[in-house]
DNA sequence: CGCCACGACGACATTGCGTGTCATCGCTAT
DNA sequence: ATAGCGATGACACGCAATGTCGTCGTGGCG
């Protein structure tokens, strides 16, 4: 069923796809969709449900010696290794499909909303204080998505992997103000 | 008619109000609803439609010598002060509601997705890199997310604008990791 | 003064999403 | 064999959202 919706979305648009028409490619009833999927739009966003449940366990197994930005480092690395190395064409053409629609994109963004409280969690659990609990949670989902989003973009040379090292660098490169360090690089390393 | 709208959503739910039972209260019909607003969610987002172009005007103004961190202190500073001081109790009861409803919860994430759009737009005008950029974006949209829901949870004695740069002092906080520093802090600075 | 162009609103019809309810089918355990 | 149970089909329905047309000011212009 999700293979009827996906197929349909490409070939006319999500809006301009109606349910009665996956169903009716699936074989199934109008009724039935609806009992498997809460709305239209969950149908193309089944993948990402155990993504909480994965990461919980992930920050539990984790030695408690670590720091929050080297856990999200490697948490991170290992997601990408394990779920989306290897993927690339079918997320590519479903980012195509989302990218398409304001509903979907909305979607997306409570998606990674939903993980990004389950990795808060996973840090509140290891006794880290609430604050940065929550900066830290957001900070690894953003970086994550910069960088699939990095690697969707090219042309597949780079392993998704490095784009996220890559980008963890960036982020500690934007963070680490140099109006505030003692040894500026430049005057002017913002521009390009 | 955001009034009678608000009113409704407080008094039965935002689910359980109809878009017929607003337009009633405000004496009007359904169809002028909807000439209005795109949906009956956007009647609750009416104030932040000006924000991605006031942000846009702010990172135009400021001299182009300050960095993507420096930027940010101070245009969250500005938006804390002139937008969001003295609007606390307002902002509470929307909060409230929006965070009754699944919805809109999705559709504030929406929001803020097009006001970092906007964000990155302004850096990369400035001549900032697009990685840097988006990186510089989200995280000022994140920050100033954590600094407000702070500002609204606690009993008002904190003005925003010092959450605003506390919240930012955690971040760098988190982000320098004391693994990779020579001065290590302790082994153990993430717990509480 | 009269006319008209234009924007805002009302009234009506329509489509599609999402839900409630009940009947039916197939499978399994005892 | 049958009783139970989960999944599905078969309606019916409320509401969101859109298209279309008619109506009512309001304000400019001859």
């Amino acid at each position: 069923m999700e293979r009827a919706a996906l197929e349909l979305f490409v070939e006319q648009g999500f809006t301009e796809t109606t349910v009665p028409q996956i169903t009716a490619r699936a074989g199934l009833t109008t009724r039935t969709f609806f009992r498997h999927f809460a709305d239209k739009r969950e149908v193309l966003f089944t993948v990402e449900e155990e993504f909480p449940a994965l990461v919980s366990g992930l920050m539990a197994d984790t030695p408690a010696s670590l720091s929050p930005m080297a856990l999200i480092a490697q948490g991170l690395e290992i997601i990408a290794v394990t779920r989306f190395e290897g993927q690339r064409e079918y997320l590519r053409t479903r980012r195509a499909v989302i990218q398409a629609d304001e509903g979907l994109r909305e979607r997306e963004l409570r998606k990674l909303s939903v993980l990004s409280e389950a990795i808060r969690l996973g840090f509140r659990n290891r006794g880290v204080d609430e604050l940065t609990s929550t900066l830290a949670a957001q900070i690894a989902v953003t970086v994550f998505n910069v960088a699939v989003s990095r690697w969707l973009d090219q042309d597949g040379e780079q392993p998704l992997s490095d784009l996220v090292h890559d980008t963890l660098r960036a982020l500690r490169s934007v963070t680490t103000d140099p109006a505030e360090q003692t040894h500026a690089a430049s005057s002017i390393p913002w521009t390009s």
